[in-house]
DNA sequence: ATACAGATTGCCT
DNA sequence: GGCAATCTGTATG
């Protein structure tokens, strides 16, 4: 059997951490996704993560240990999926941006009807998480549980070059080279920088 | 109570 | 490239 990820790794500053989960692979039941491309959230420093106004309903898993993952429900349809990483109260965490899925491709395909290819079947966070089916079911599950269907598998194979760059879809603290992703790699999501809202009809600025 | 921005995606031109 | 879908948290009255 596969060992799992050590949580002593995954409770070091969530900057080394999100850079040392590229080319792990999370594991959920049948389907399984390589990590290729992440995004740090440092909790109470970082006005782009969703910890920095402190605890609320929907957050407080951030707050707890590390190793658990925070799923989150945004734009009125989509689910994102965080790993907790730092010390427990830090609520940092690192959001899963894309993968390459190396199991359950069958299954994978089946939740995302629309990828027309298969490096697009978890190119994106809310595609990653739909991929692996989680949703606010899973949300606060413990990845280091070995007993349960999902879980963190350290990198089996040597990883290539790290990237990294500004985090995307920011309106906020946008420009912390937070994100990291695997260079070269096919499953990495393009680039979207943040689009400003429209104001109400009728009005132009 | 209302307004609105947001760690997105899929479909449109 | 634009933009709609539609839930949560925050700011404001």
């Amino acid at each position: 059997m596969s060992e799992v990820a050590d949580r002593a790794l995954l409770e070091r500053p969530v900057l080394e951490v999100a850079p040392s989960l590229l080319g792990c692979v999370l594991v959920n039941g049948p389907v399984a996704v390589r990590l290729t491309e992440v995004e740090a959230y440092d909790g109470a420093d970082d006005p782009g993560s969703h910890a920095f106004r402190g605890r609320t309903a929907r957050n407080a898993v951030m707050f707890g240990p590390a190793g658990h993952v925070y799923v989150y429900f945004t734009y009125g349809m989509h689910w994102c999926a965080n790993l907790v990483c730092g010390p427990s109260g830090r609520a940092s965490a690192v959001l899963l941006r894309a993968g390459e899925v190396v199991a359950g491709v069958e299954v994978a395909q089946s939740r995302r009807p629309s990828a027309r290819r298969e490096h697009e079947l978890a190119r994106g966070p809310a595609r990653l998480a739909s991929a692996l089916g989680l949703g606010g079911g899973d949300n606060g599950a413990d990845v280091c549980d070995t007993a349960a269907p999902l879980q963190l598998q350290p990198a089996t194979s040597p990883v290539g070059l790290v990237l990294t760059g500004p985090r995307v879809g920011l309106s906020r603290a946008a420009e912390r080279p937070w994100r990291f992703w695997l260079d070269g790699d096919p499953t990495v999501s393009t680039y979207r920088a943040h689009l400003p809202k429209r104001r109400s009809a009728g009005r132009r600025s």
